[in-house]
DNA sequence: CTCGGGATACTACTTTCGGGGGATAGGGAA
DNA sequence: TTCCCTATCCCCCGAAAGTAGTATCCCGAG
C-alpha cells in the first residue's frame, strides 16, 4: 500500500515537481495538489492522504491555520511544513497547529521522500538545527516548573512574602504592618537571599508554586 | 582542528570501541574515557572536550545529573547522550539538564561521527522518533497555555507574559524574544490594560492563577 | 553572660518599571 | 479604500524596586 501525499504549495514549479517526484515514486501516490490553503481545504476531505507537504507561506491563509483547521477535521493526519528558511516563530506555530515534520524547500528528492515516509511511521523528521531549537525550547519551559527547594522563612518575612504576593508595593506593605518601608526593604533583602531570586516577581512565583504543592 | 570527544560510559566494551571509533577517525580525537561520572566531573575538567558522549545510566550518579554540574562548569559544552534504548522522561530530563543529542547505542559508527560533528556545528542530532516526542511536547505545552488567555490576549502578549512569569526582566525578554525593550514595554503595558492591572506582579499572579483552572 | 538571629530602621546609590506621549508597517474587517 | 488591531520601535520622566553598608533592640541558646 503505497503512502498517499497531497500538497499544498503556491509556486507552480515547486508544486508540480513534488508532484512528479511523488508521483514517479514507488510506494508514493499523490493524490491531490493545491495551490492554496482554501483550496487544500475545499479538496483535501474529499480523499484523505496520508501525508501533507504544506508550504508554510502561502496567500491569504497561511499555511500554519491551515494545517490547524486540517487537523481538527483529522487530526491523524501527518503534515511536513516546507518553506525556503528557517524562521524559528514559524516552527513552533506550526508545531502547535499539529505538524509533525518540517522540512527546507532545497531538501534533495531522496531525503523528501525519506522524510514522508518518516512521518508516515511516526516520526518528526527536521534537520537537527531545528531539533536544537526545540531542545533549547523544552529546556527553558521545564525551568519553570522545576520543584523549587523551599527555605525556612520566619514568621515576618513570610507575611511579608504574602502581602508581595498580592502585588502590594513596599509603601503599602510597610503601612499595611505598621512598619517602615526601610524594614520592608531589608526583609525582602533577606527573603531574596533565602529564596535564591533576585526580584520580587521569581519570589512571588516561587511563594505560589509552593503555597499550590 | 579536529573535534575533542571525551566519553562517558559504564560498559567498557562500549567505552572502548566508542574511543577506538573516534580515535581513528579523521578530525576527531579522543581526549578521555570514563567509567562513570564521579570520574567524569573529576578528569573532564582538566582538558576540556567540545563533545562528550556520555551514558545516561551510569551506576551512583546518573548522566544526567552529571550533565547538569557539567553544563554549570563550561555552558559551552556539547553533550549527546547515548542509551540502549529510548525512555521518554529520560530524554526530557536530558534536554532540561543541558544536553543537546540523543542516540541509541546500535547507531551505527558513521552517524555517530555524524552526530558528534553535527552537535558541534550547533545542531541537535536525534532520531526523528525522539523529535517527534519534543514536538508533542511543545505542542501540548501551548496548548494548556491558550485556553487560559480568556482575557483576550494575542499570542505575542500571551508570550511575553510567560517570560515575565518566569521572572525575566524586561531586557532579558527582549534577548530572548530578539525584539526592544520598548516594544516588550509596549506589550506589557498592552497586557496591563487587559488585565486591569498595573503591575508584573499583579499580571505574573491572575496569569499563573488562571493558569492553574 | 555573650553570641546570634530576627525585627526594626536609616542613608545613599543604581537600575528597573510603569505611565505618558508618538510612530510605522502589515493584515484583516468594514 | 479606510479603519482598526497587532507588533514593532523611540523618547521622557518620576516612582518603585533593588543593592550595600550599618546600627539598635530583644530574646533565647550556649
Amino acid at each position: 500500500m503505497s503512502i498517499k501525499v497531497a500538497i499544498v504549495e503556491d509556486s507552480t514549479r515547486v508544486r508540480e515537481s513534488l508532484a512528479a517526484l511523488i508521483g514517479g515514486s514507488d510506494g508514493f501516490r499523490c493524490v491531490g495538489t493545491f495551490p492554496n490553503a482554501e483550496a487544500a481545504l475545499a479538496g483535501i476531505p474529499k480523499e484523505w492522504p496520508d501525508v501533507i507537504l504544506m508550504d508554510i507561506n502561502l496567500p491569504k491563509m497561511s499555511g500554519i491555520e491551515c494545517v490547524s483547521k486540517l487537523k481538527v477535521l483529522r487530526p491523524a493526519l501527518q503534515i511536513i511544513m516546507v518553506t525556503v528558511y528557517i524562521e524559528n516563530e514559524k516552527i513552533f506555530q506550526s508545531m502547535v497547529a499539529g505538524a509533525s515534520g518540517y522540512l527546507i524547500k532545497q531538501t534533495p528528492p531522496a531525503e523528501i521522500l525519506e522524510a514522508i515516509s518518516d512521518v508516515h511511521r511516526g516520526g518528526s523528521p527536521m534537520s537537527s538545527h531545528i531539533a536544537r531549537k526545540l531542545v533549547q525550547y523544552v529546556a527553558q519551559v521545564a525551568q519553570v516548573a522545576r520543584p523549587a527547594e523551599k527555605m525556612e522563612l520566619s514568621p515576618r518575612e513570610h507575611e511579608i512574602l504574602c502581602l508581595l504576593a498580592k502585588g502590594y508595593q513596599y509603601k503599602e506593605i510597610a503601612e499595611s504592618l505598621t512598619i517602615s518601608v526601610e524594614t520592608v526593604r531589608t526583609h525582602l533583602r533577606n527573603i531574596y537571599e533565602k529564596l535564591h531570586v533576585r526580584s520580587r516577581t521569581e519570589a512571588v512565583v516561587k511563594f505560589l508554586e509552593q503555597k499550590g504543592t
